[in-house]
DNA sequence: TGACTGACGTCAGTTACAGACATCACTGTA
DNA sequence: TACAGTGATGTCTGTAACTGACGTCAGTCA
């Protein structure tokens, strides 16, 4: 019999948005959260940095799906054409069967600020992973920060939506929504003066 | 005599701004910012929730400069043009005198994740309520959340390029400048399909 | 004069982390 | 088959970010 079980990290992240979700996040400690799978304080922050990063754990595969559809994109596309490409290969990413998991771990963020700080902040990386993939590109710096920024924001708010109670669309018709709404508004802005 | 010296808070931010550009900001504590001007941890944390929030204070200040320039956009200015004329309004915070400040304070946040996040939330807080400012002007939901993040990552990107070193440009023609790439990028778009 | 307030200090407690070191099932090698 | 790693864990101990309760006292105002 093998001396531990596999899968501590699921173990641990199954257990603490359980926890978060009844007692609320602050009022769970990491010792709480270790002893619900029986194991101690230490092991978990040997497989989180932070309380908070249990919830986040596993984003870097999103991040990957993102930066392989923008590098996918033709040679030709434009910087903000890679990144709506980006943005449609990010939706294999948000089934509909995750919805239900992403709206009680949203409800979860929603309620504590730190939490909310780190999501930005995850989001706020894959911002400058994609300027990096679209610079790559021989995209010059200032046209691939603009794009990845306004992909980025895009994305937030598609998935803000996508999570919404009520709203059963599925996230790329959702992305594509909001990535029009973007283009048409700009499409009527008057021009810098 | 009064018994206490005003200003204790822009006492404590300076302090606090000083021993972090030299020692760091991890290893500073709380109290030896509030020791170096004569006071207790306690008294710290009755001024600034947060360790972190001491570099963050006076920022609603800002936030009222943005919105008061969305909300004395004319009425049928389109969201994008009222954010844009929120921008124009914005870069009386960033005057040139501001830029050494600015630019040490940089320093100190880009060494540390924790005060990246505090900032990012900060400008998620911008986003929000500029959106909240566009929806009382009458805008649906969609078009002003797009229009108002779509500003904040404009503002991200143009504060950004304001404190990079070298860079001697005003904040206004910055920010000309990325509005003016976002609107030529989305111009020249492919439409959504 | 005396109650009240506001900014501070003091003290004690909780908890998120982090370093150092021990443990021990498992693995590969001689 | 003996035996030296290896890696995931436990234990112990310490630091610093906060927090609540309460005391203090100069200034204020009835």
């Amino acid at each position: 019999m093998a001396r531990w079980q596999p899968g501590t990290a699921a173990r641990l992240q199954a257990a603490a948005l359980e926890l978060f979700a009844t007692r609320g996040y602050e009022r769970t400690t990491a010792t709480e959260i270790a002893q619900s799978v029986g194991l101690t304080e230490r092991t978990f922050f040997r497989h989180f940095t932070d309380k908070r990063e249990v919830l986040f754990h596993g984003q870097h595969l999103l991040a990957e799906a993102l930066l392989e559809g923008a590098r996918g994109a033709p040679s030709e596309a434009s910087p903000l054409d890679a990144v709506a490409r980006a943005l449609r290969s990010a939706a294999a990413f948000f089934p509909a069967e995750r919805r239900p998991h992403s709206r009680i771990r949203k409800t979860v963020i929603d309620e504590n600020p730190a939490l909310q700080e780190r999501e930005l902040r995850k989001l706020a990386d894959l911002g400058t992973t994609l300027t990096d993939t679209l610079r790559a590109r021989g995209v010059d710096d200032l046209a691939a920060t603009v794009a990845a920024q306004t992909g980025v924001a895009v994305f937030g708010v598609a998935f803000t939506r996508w999570v919404r109670d009520g709203e059963e669309r599925a996230f790329e018709e959702i992305a594509a929504e909001v990535y029009g709404e973007l283009l048409a508004q700009a499409g009527s802005a008057a021009p810098v003066r």
